[in-house]
Order: structure tokens, then sequence, then C-alpha cells
DNA sequence: GGCAGTTCTTTTAACGTTAATATCCTGGAG
DNA sequence: CTCCAGGATATTAACGTTAAAAGAACTGCC
């Protein structure tokens, strides 16, 4: 049955002139039947097709990148694990995000870069030079950011997971709205009855972290709470228990923590836990990210959900397009996250077993 | 002083044939000052070297890949992350992965592929097909890997995160000694005093478990203790909960559960929690994987750190002499884990302010 | 019948690199 | 003075693909 013999399979690669052989045309006849089907005859490209479908061709993508300048790879690049960091997101982000470029036709290649900001432009200037890369995603952007700059100074398109702070509206971007979770959080502990809600953030630098607190102070000021209690600490959860400690020691002691994640979150349970006091029941704690970390301590704790897997399409979605259509078009995507309530914010039932 | 004009530069990137002309030699001479040291005098190579650094020529890998058919990329899966699994390493591993990747002049291409082991087949080889990959690397092995066998038939460098079950002596891996760690980590606890102490692991399909569970079967039968204490559950919060409050409930109840993954550690967790019991001061655990979580519950879970940055630098170092030297040479690389001791396994001291 | 206009197909050349081969040159032996 | 060895460098060709241009076959129209 096999068509025996005469294959010349030299080195287990199938090539468009084998193909071409086979079918009985010129090899440009098979690229055009792949790639610009209305070049070709409809019976020729259906006999081209076949062929291809038989000997199991796939195009060499060094060849096609090194001919058409473009290399179907999309870069990103992974920031070290920080220890004390809960919001172990990255690994779900890198799986959709992959799982979308290659949805899309693309590789997902991962960068590494020592030396920060310089270090970072660096390595993907080499990797530019060196592999046409057709995109970049860039996860972590802030106000004046080089990379940005440099990106667009070489006119590659990217697309960013966080939205452009200082109003670049030329920049793609997918985001999540800090502010709405945080809002929607509050709500949640204050219909639970609480009034002295206390918010656990980061430095004003932040401006992720001056995102997420605007929420909390919306919510309180709607219901003209207090908000004095708050405090701007790096993001740990040491920071996060000692600044419990202080707000469970004020005049007016919180009864509600909203965090600006799940990091601080779980400082504040372990300054509860130093006290004997229970989540939930004695302190209602929020925090943020909904870490793998949040639904395994005991209480649970409720935080906000990104979705993640939406960021992760939309970043690859936009990047496909500034490639294909008009790279002039800008796009903006912003998403909501998701409020999951759980035990540590509730009050009552200890033992649910 | 810059070489005004007569630069071509048409696209952007520099070629070895402008870097040729700038040193006034040709094109393969270049070539070999760069991969043949040897071949060109040294005062001419002085000379290339130093129109490579002016010019800031980088060879493109498109092409290199296509006359070399290797693309020095180096290829991994991730599996999609299940939510209920705390053991998040994948980040830190992928991370160091790739750094100690790039360091030996590689780089990392992410695989995805859906349809279980069959379509992670078909995955690598059309990624073969497309991009002559130089090598792979494979998480979690297990026993008749059909994926092993198919890259061993293609005859593509591989090593596994993970020994081969099956005696498979060609197979290059790179693993961590499960059962020195529960060993440890029972010892551990039997160093408190505790004598009943019961183990909660996988189920016995599970070549990893099987040696998790090993390790504390060990170290029991080293101090003549009881090992009717356990359980052989699939990896989950919920069945670590459960298995915990069966063992408690036994005629001569566990005062120590040693567990084969934190996941299942912050079950039993959760199950003291239920029932008012402190973890440490009223039964110690611990866990497995030094996940992110278990440094963030309260209490800190104790636990066995894997050395994971050790495991990414050796794989990439095997598939590295796999490529370059005798691809014969087996590589076998068993690393011992660390045990941390957190709160979790030991008596007394409640509040640590 | 000849000629312009379609539609389909093939030919040519190029992307940037490197193995293999060819050429040049220098110095030393005969 | 010729010839050869051997090192240094240059030339050729090829990796697999595709844009551009050229060619072929067929249509309809004056």
């Amino acid at each position: 049955m096999q068509p025996t013999s005469r294959g010349p399979a030299p080195h287990g690669h199938v090539t468009l002139v084998q193909v071409a052989q086979r079918a009985g045309v010129s090899a440009q006849s098979v690229s055009n039947a792949l790639n610009n089907p209305d070049r070709v005859a409809p019976e020729t490209r259906k006999r081209i097709l076949a062929a291809v479908e038989e000997l199991g061709y796939e195009p060499n993508l060094s060849a096609r990148a090194l001919r058409n300048r473009s290399s179907s790879l999309i870069a990103f690049k992974m920031r070290p694990a920080r220890p004390d960091k809960a919001s172990m997101l990255m690994d779900d982000f890198l799986y959709v995000l992959n799982a979308s470029a290659v949805d899309a036709g693309y590789h997902l290649i991962l960068c590494h870069a020592e030396g920060g900001q310089a270090g970072e432009i660096k390595a993907y200037r080499d990797l530019l030079k060196k592999t046409s890369i057709d995109a970049f995603i860039l996860a972590e952007t802030h106000r004046n950011d080089d990379r940005v700059a440099a990106l667009r100074s070489w006119g590659v398109p990217f697309a960013a997971f966080g939205r452009s702070w200082d109003g670049d509206e030329e920049m793609a971007w997918v985001d999540v709205d800090g502010r709405a979770g945080t809002r929607a959080a509050t709500a949640h502990v204050a219909a639970q009855g609480h009034t002295q809600i206390g918010y656990i953030g980061w430095p004003a630098e932040s401006e992720l972290g001056e995102d997420r607190r605007a929420g909390w102070l919306d919510a309180c000021r709607e219901r003209s709470l207090d908000t004095d209690l708050q405090a701007a600490v790096v993001d740990s959860l040491e920071n996060g228990r000692q600044a419990a400690h202080r707000m469970l020691d004020a005049a007016r002691p919180a009864t509600a923590l909203v965090c600006a994640s799940d990091t601080l979150a779980l400082g504040v349970m372990r300054a509860l836990h130093e006290r004997g006091l229970r989540p939930g029941a004695d302190v209602a704690i929020t925090g943020y990210d909904d870490s793998p970390t949040a639904a395994l301590v005991s209480p649970g704790l409720t935080t906000l959900r990104q979705p993640i897997d939406e960021v992760g399409r939309q970043l690859i979605h936009t990047v496909d397009n500034l490639m294909a259509g008009d790279p002039r078009t800008p796009q903006h995507v912003l998403l909501e996250p998701e409020l999951i309530v759980r035990d540590s914010s509730l009050p009552g039932r200890r033992d649910t077993r």
C-alpha cells in the first residue's frame, strides 16, 4: 500500500520539493496551495493537499523564518519568583498564554535577563537580532517604562499585562480592574455588618497598589465609614502580620481587614493566630489574587480571582491583531475580577465537617 | 568617528557579510573566527572580532538552524496547573530551567498538547518536524512511558525530571530522593517523642508515592514503631482532611502525621482546625515540596524542600552533554531534599510575636 | 488570425549561515 | 630555481522556503 521507495527522505524531514514531486507540480505551487490557496486551481490544490497529507509534510519554520523574517515566536520574560510571594499566578498565566499562542499558530519562547531594566532591554534586543521574534508580551509595566520605549522604537509588536499608568494610549494592554476588586471585597465585609474596615496595601509608588486602595476608599466613602485604618507596606507576610497587629491595637480596632494581596492577608491570619482570634468569626479578612494558598488555608481565604485565562487569551489575541492588521489600532481590555467568598470573611460556622 | 554610510544595514540586522566587508575578509572567515577560532590567523581573528563588536553582530539563529539542523531550542511541555495542587514548584522550576538554558546558549520553548499521552507525542513530533528542536525536557515520567519510547526512536536527546521507574538505564534523568525525604521527616517527628506516626500518601500506582512511603516505613521500622496508620489517597486537600480525621479517630490515634505532599498536609491542618486541635502542639504535621503555601500558613508547615534550582541546572547540563558528547553515556543524578522545620511539627511556643 | 487579457504554473533569486572544496601564499627541501 | 607542504583565506553550494517575475495555456474580441 505504502508508496515504496523512490522517497528520498534524506533526513527524516519531508520538504516542499518532495511534496511537489509527489503531486507533480513545482515547489512554489505547493507553497501557494498552503499559503495562498486562491492562487492555485482548485483541483491542483486538492492534489497537493493530498500529497501533503500523505507525506506528513510540515513546513520548516527555520526556513520560513529566514525567508520571511518572522519566526512565529512570541517572547515572554519570566521574573524570578520571589520566595515570599503567594501570588503564584505565573504558572497558570504562562500555561494559558502558551496554549493561546499555540492555538493562534505561534510558539512561546522564554527570555532570561539579569541586571534589571537595562539588562532586560539588552536581552530583548539580542533576542530580536538573533531570532526574528514576532512579538513580545510584557508583564508588570510601570510609569515611564523603558522597555516600552525600547520595543516601540524597534517597531516590534507587543502587549502588556497591566495597563499603561502614564496614559500611553498607543500601548496595547490587558488588565484586571483592581479598584473594582477591592471595592467589591470591602462592600462584602460591610454587608456582614463591619464598620471598622482597615486596609493593608502597598507603598504609594505602586500604581497597581494605588488602584486597589482606591477601591477600598470608594466603598468606605459610599458608606461614610472610617478610613483611618490603613497601612502601606512592602508585600510580605511579615509586613502584613505587623500591620494587622497595629490595626488591632488601635483605639478603635479594625474588625475587618481588606488586603492588597493574599500574602498580606496571610500575614493577617498569622497575627490573628498569634492573638488567639479566629479569622471570619472574630475578624474578617480578604486577600487578592486567589493564589492556590487561599483555598488551602484554614479557614479558606476570601479573595479576588483574576480572570487569568482570559488575560492570556486576550494578550495573544492582541498581538496577533497587531501583527496582522493595522498596527496603529490601540487595544485596551479591562477585565473584572471575581470575588471568591470563603470562611475568612464570614462569621459563624466553625466546624463544617 | 563612526564609519559613515557605505553600511548597507538593509533591515537593521547586521549580517556576516557586513562584518566581513568591515574586516576586509570573506564571510566564511568571520564564521570561522566565531565558530572555529583555530582556523584563522590570530591577528585576523582579532580584526574580525573587533568588527563584530563594532557592528554589534549577532548570528541569525534561523539561518543557523536551517543550515545546521539545530536550533538551540530546548522544548518543555507544561502541564495545566491543577487547581487543587499546592505544589506550585513549576514556576520556580521553569525559571531556573530557562536561566540555565540561556546560560548554556539555548532558549526554552514551550510545548502545548491536548489529548493526553498520544496528543503529547504528536505535539512533540510536529514540533520536531517544524523546528529542529535540539532537545526535550520531560517532567513526571512513569512506567512504560510512551513519550520516552517515542523520543528515543526519533533519536532526540532528552532528559527527565524524575527517574525511570522501570529500570531504564539508557534514559538520562535528574531526580530528588523522595524516600530519604520522608525518612528524614519521620525521624524528625520521632525525635520529638512521637510514637504513633501515621502516613498519608498516594495510591500504589504512583511510583513516586511508593518511594516516599518507603521512607516513612524505613524510619518506623528502624525504631520499631507502629506502621498501621496509613492512607493511600489521591492528592487533594479534601482527601488529606478526611484521612486525618480517620487517623485521629483510630483506636490508637496518631499524634504525628507525615504526608506525601503539602496539599495533603494542609488537609490535615484543616481537620485539626475543625477539631480545635493545634498543629504542632497537639499533632505534629509534615508535608512535602515546600510549596509557597507552606511558609505562609499559620503555623508554618514543616516540609521537604526539593532543590529545584539544582534540578533545573542539572537537566540542562545533562542534555547539553548528550548533544555534545557521546550520546550513549547515561546520566543519572539523585539529589537530596532538605527538611525545613517549622512550627507544625514542633510542640510548645504558640505566640512568637 | 492575431492580440490583449485572464488564469494558472514554473523559474529565478534571495533570506544568512556554514561544510566542503578550491585557491593563494610562504618557506623550506632538493 | 623548481617543487611541494601546509597554513590561511576565499569560493561554491546547500539548508527549505517564498516573493517576484516570467512563462504557458486558454479566453474572447476585433
